[in-house]
DNA sequence: ACCGTCCCTGAATCATTGG
DNA sequence: TCCAATGATTCAGGGACGG
């Protein structure tokens, strides 16, 4: 069959021209009956995107998922299995119409694909994932577990202990004779999960291409690497942008695309050709890099009922509370600095920005003290454990 | 109407009993139709709890939950919400009930409450999520917007600046004449997304009564503390061991809870009792084990460089450092104490202990003030967000 | 009721500066 | 020249507003 293209074209009757039993994954991401029109523009402006998604009604629209879902199980090889990408709008009406089409013994999971994104001004809760529904050909569907690291919340000691069943059934730690618990074997780690947290394809991403709903890479690249293996064929009958495809080629897997606009198919061509990942520095230095407070300082904030600032080296955090209507900075005298320091480095980040009041916390005993050659107003408070340690050494004094 | 009770018997006809438009809140927690019996020993083994999941077919069950849900909506205030709780199992055909009963158009939210978990030998992905559907009975509901903290990643003094378009329609910072930025208005954080990262059971807490599917109390907190106000009324129609009217409690509501099964009734009373017994005599489980409330306390602690104690009204924690030789008691002042409350309760507290110094933190300004008639050592420490506001009200004075 | 348009937000990148 | 610090920018999806 021939393999690595993108067709373009209505995807039910394209579906038609392809024989059984080839594919080995289906990622179907339709529409998600959002009932507007979604439009957007490359970086350049030179192009604008969009694709309709407004329906006469529900119906119409669930009746173009099932026709076309029908296809791809036909196209499927008994090994292989589908992820349906969609939002709340309409994942429960999607879901009765995989039970029909492939079964429900064959679901595998309610994938969660759970992100951070900017927010609004919404009553109610702030929208922060979508749903991917795994549903296998057949039981014999092709499954590589991937095993993930423990999650830092997790006891280790308890994970490395064995643990059996004791006469009511409980689990419990295994112990020898003495009554100290034993230690298992090491582990591979905790299998993947159906809740995945992976970054929403950032506003300012190279990878953005303009098409309206893009899916990030990352994602993709997950999918595809839990259900196939090198040189199997990934099938997406709605591709629009062709993140797929681009997943496919970069994980060695062979891709068919199709799309009914030729905008589309040309710019998936066009990324298939660049390639551009963004490789998520959120996911390759991981959210600790970012968290740079330490608890202490943490806890200092918490107790001026204030808000920690990570990228600022003059300011630690806001109180949350404004004085004269602006913003309060907040700036806790470092390990190796003096209160001078401090002071020096709040005025500098505070410079161009008319602050009413700037706050440092003084964690240690001056020892010496020096000439500023600028006017500063700072209001200098000290830290409950300095205050705590003065009045050790007062007393002392007294005695 | 009659409150803070746990009803036995089948919901449906004892939710007759209820007149209509009375409460604030259903928390929905029906079987998943898992089509199983579930069974659990508890903690000490000297009681099973079992109950039956299993239905002569899905519709059956789904004739239930409507049965009730109908109910529920007969009994909700306009600005009420009801939140139902399910798995992948059957979400989806429970969705559509709901659509059914409440109207698409009062969908709010789907909620995932996903948490870490043992992992299992399944082919497969872990699950570690279950889903909540939260629904109002018209578009007037009641809700509290919880702000989080920003992401480590957000520039957060940089978003502070107000900004607005320039003539090519780019978001440039707000600059005044002499080209100084401008300071927007305040922020309150992020609000509150629809995924819920809380552990399946809070690991310092011993909160597992032994009840098969119970939930944790942070969960029901959230749900109650977004959807409620003090005084309110929740219902939980199928509320097993308790945890909605232990929640409902800690958080200052009433509540109203239903379950078929006598040992649950009985296990949800002595829950409810044993919190009495654990906040009027301090015994056994510390309340932070229940309450983020203390987070405040404890961070004032942590700033003192003090340990926190438990079980004592009169002392809230000692200082890591002894002074003199001596451990050092630290107290902070209540919300509900004045300074001297907190003076007598640490000198009652502190009496045929030889302490050389005993220390408490000041919380709020004091507005009278008393005579002891006893003589006192105490240092008073003013906590930082008191000095803040007096820093505030002292600027004030002066302009 | 239903458009279209503008404004606001903030996560996470890209771009530029500074040492 | 390179890396760290910090300054600048993007845009989905709400609400508000005007026609």
């Amino acid at each position: 069959m021939e393999t690595n293209k993108i067709i373009h074209g209505n995807c039910v009757e394209k579906l038609n021209d392809i024989s059984s039993h080839q594919i080995d994954l289906v990622y179907f991401d339709p529409p998600f009956f959002t009932q507007k029109k979604h439009t957007l523009s490359s970086r350049d402006n030179s192009k604008v995107y969009e694709f309709d998604d407004k329906y006469d009604s529900i119906d119409e629209y669930l009746q173009l998922i099932e026709n076309t879902l029908i296809q791809c199980k036909r196209l499927l090889k008994d090994s292989g299995s589908v992820f349906l990408h969609c939002d709340k709008t309409a994942s429960h009406n999607i879901r009765i119409i995989l039970d029909k089409v492939f079964g429900k013994e064959n679901f595998q999971s309610e994938i969660i694909w759970s992100y951070k994104r900017w927010s609004n001004a919404k009553k109610g809760l702030l929208n922060s994932h979508q749903i991917i529904f795994f549903y296998s050909k057949t039981d014999q569907f092709k499954f590589n577990t991937i095993y993930t690291d423990y999650s830092a919340t997790t006891n280790l000691d308890q994970i490395l202990q064995d643990r059996e069943r004791n006469e009511n059934g409980k689990s419990i730690y295994k112990r020898d004779d003495e009554g100290n618990v034993i230690i298992g074997k090491g582990k591979k780690g905790v299998p993947l999960s159906d809740v995945w947290e992976i970054p929403y394809l950032n506003p300012k991403a190279k990878e953005r291409s303009g098409y309206p709903t893009q899916k990030p890479v990352l994602l993709l690249n997950q999918i595809i690497n839990i259900s196939t293996n090198e040189g199997d064929i990934v099938l997406d009958p709605f591709c629009g942008s062709g993140t797929t495809c681009v997943s496919a080629k970069l994980l060695k897997r062979k891709y068919i695309g199709i799309d009914v606009s030729i905008d589309a198919v040309n710019l998936a061509y066009s990324r298939l050709e660049e390639m551009v990942i963004t490789e998520s520095n959120l996911l390759k230095k991981g959210m600790d890099v970012y968290l740079e407070k330490t608890e202490k300082e943490l806890a200092i904030l918490s107790n001026l009922n204030a808000f920690p600032v990570q990228r600022n080296s003059g300011i630690d955090g806001f109180l949350k509370e404004h004085y004269e209507g602006k913003p309060v900075p907040v700036k806790i005298q470092g390990e190796y600095e003096t209160v001078e320091d401090a002071i020096e480095k709040i005025e500098k980040a505070s410079i161009g920005k008319s602050y009413a009041m700037k706050i440092v916390i003084q964690t240690r005993v001056s020892k010496t003290s020096r000439l500023f050659d600028f006017q500063t107003d700072v209001v200098i408070i000290k830290s409950l454990e300095l205050q705590i340690k003065e009045e050790f050494s007062r007393c002392y004094r007294n005695i």
